[in-house]
DNA sequence: CTGTTAGCGCATTCAG
DNA sequence: CTGAATGCGCTAACAG
């Protein structure tokens, strides 16, 4: 079980620098001695000891990454990608979850700080700020998703403003007069890190003003069902219902269903994500799909050159489309 | 940034010994050093080193977690669970996939054992016999779920077999007199730990037994769903479909809707798993609820209980129950 | 009460 | 080519 390369010297009658040499493959040592240690490593099973590694050499080979939680699909598929390329560099991972707790978030960040790990991804709740400083203290390298800290640290997402244009540009090409844009996280403005719903917000403002023929309300009530079923009843022009993110894509179209109001007959409804699970709902939604599988693994390839001591770009954007569907 | 135990002793004119019992508040020393210490330390922001700590003292206040991946709700909801216990515990946990790679699985479980985790949790992908030695020897605390690996190591799940065979007695209760079993992952017996999906159909076939009434057919091709197409054709009875697992309902009612087959009017559906996706589906599907919360919570609270020498449970089964809705 | 010493397991000098 | 010595940062047992 435990046998440690002190052992391995006394059984090979030689000193663990000799050892050393063999097992790590370093020059200077005879290939018959190189070859009887390896042979009784390899018998006794012997494994080097991580920790005592990490120590000596001020490396752990591994990442911290911190989410906000597993429920949002986004954040399952983007752990996936970024596990897998981490572990093909030899990188374990440290999962953390916030729940959006700003106080946790900087706790965990301390905890991983103390665990030494080589590198962190995050997709933080605190504010530019809060964390600018305190990353840059920290010295180790940090990548950044979802919401973006500052302009100084390295940042992997996609252009949510411009995705957000040309989702209001196809809702336009389609016919449409009137949009209703549902966005619900915009209530927390001040209060926590909503870079995205903001990113997505401004691009929607800004398409409807290059769109002069648009007419459009936002909501951003926590009870903002209620407040589409009044809107809607509002006006006898078909509304096209444009959400920041598929989940309120989802609840509306249930509760449109529930209050008899086709899709995309009476109403049409978009979404922003693709999210796996819109595979199974009908009427099937139309919406931007983004490749959070690429972010996932950019992120961990761009953390891993950096702490290899390379320069990273400040900012990367992965692709997007729009997936036109029924539901508009 | 990286102050260490031997500078604050300079600073203070003690030696790291007594720093030591300062910081670790230990007995033997006089009140008035400590204090010192502790303000120095504190002024520094002085954090120990966790390597070092955890080189000395054998442990490392880390868990292990390996899944198959994340793509299942299942495992993202398990994994929620068992991070909050194990933070709530001081542990930090290395999640690592799977991706059902068995000779994957045995290379994290190499790579987990040399970061010197103190306890691994897991849903197994490898069979009893090729696991149950490789445990044993490796000398840590396991907890295992999903997937059984034997009668030693212990298990954290709900009793599939019975909770099947109350679906099926729930069917039964409802007139139907014609089950088709749709369950693809039996396919793989003897090639892959298929614990769970085996369970499940011995409590099918166990309650048909007991039911004379109830005809039946268990479909477990790779093409399952033209199968299933072909076997509702040949008889006149209203089937009911029961499914080993949700995501074959899902994928059965997007099938029978394409197929003009009304739900429930011409077959019943039934799942199990009550995935969380299941809220956004139309008409709403029945199935078999169980607590995956309950089962992240208690498997990281068994696995730390088993770290700390005490006994745990080799079986421990938590509750299920049929959620009546209207697939069915 | 406090200082000294000896590891934990490994990597990396520097001699020989 | 190999041995001996030093250190990573901390804990713990033993003296004083």
């Amino acid at each position: 079980m435990k046998v440690t390369s002190k052992q391995i010297a006394e059984l090979c009658g030689v000193t663990r620098g000799t050892v050393d040499r063999a097992l790590n493959n370093r020059p200077g040592i005879n290939e018959a001695t190189r070859e009887k240690i390896m042979k009784v490593a390899g018998e006794l099973g012997y494994r080097p000891h991580f920790l005592a590694q990490s120590l000596v050499k001020g490396q752990t080979k591994t990442l911290g990454i911190v989410l906000f939680d597993m429920y949002n699909r986004i954040f399952s598929q983007l752990f996936h990608a970024f596990e897998a390329e981490a572990r093909r560099h030899g990188y374990f991972v440290y999962l953390v979850l916030t729940n959006k707790d700003k106080a946790l978030e900087i706790e965990y960040l301390n905890n991983l700080l103390d665990r030494k790990v080589d590198g962190i991804a995050m997709s933080p709740v605190n504010m530019g700020p809060t964390l600018d400083s305190f990353l840059k203290e920290s010295g180790v390298p940090v990548v950044t998703f979802t919401n973006r800290v500052s302009a100084k640290v390295p940042f992997v997402w996609i252009d949510d403003k411009q995705a957000m244009k040309t989702a209001v540009h196809h809702i336009a090409s389609k016919g449409y007069q009137r949009i209703l844009y549902v966005s619900p996280p915009l209530r927390y403005k001040g209060k926590s890190n909503i870079y995205v719903p903001e990113q997505r917000y401004k691009g929607f403002i800004e398409a409807c003003t290059e769109l002069p023929d648009i007419s459009y309300t936002v909501i951003t009530d926590y009870d903002y069902l209620e407040s589409l079923l009044r809107l809607i009843a509002e006006s006898d022009e078909k509304p096209a219902i444009l959400c920041s993110s598929d989940i309120y894509a989802l609840d509306v179209m249930r509760f449109l269903k529930v209050n008899d109001i086709r899709i995309p007959e009476q109403a049409g409804v978009m979404g922003f994500d693709n999210i796996d699970i819109l595979h199974y709902v009908d009427p099937a939604l139309t919406t931007i799909d983004f490749h959070v599988d690429e972010i996932g693994r950019r992120a961990a390839e761009q953390l891993i050159a950096s702490i290899q001591g390379r320069d990273i770009p400040r900012r990367t954007h992965v692709g997007y489309a729009i997936i036109e569907r029924d539901s508009l």
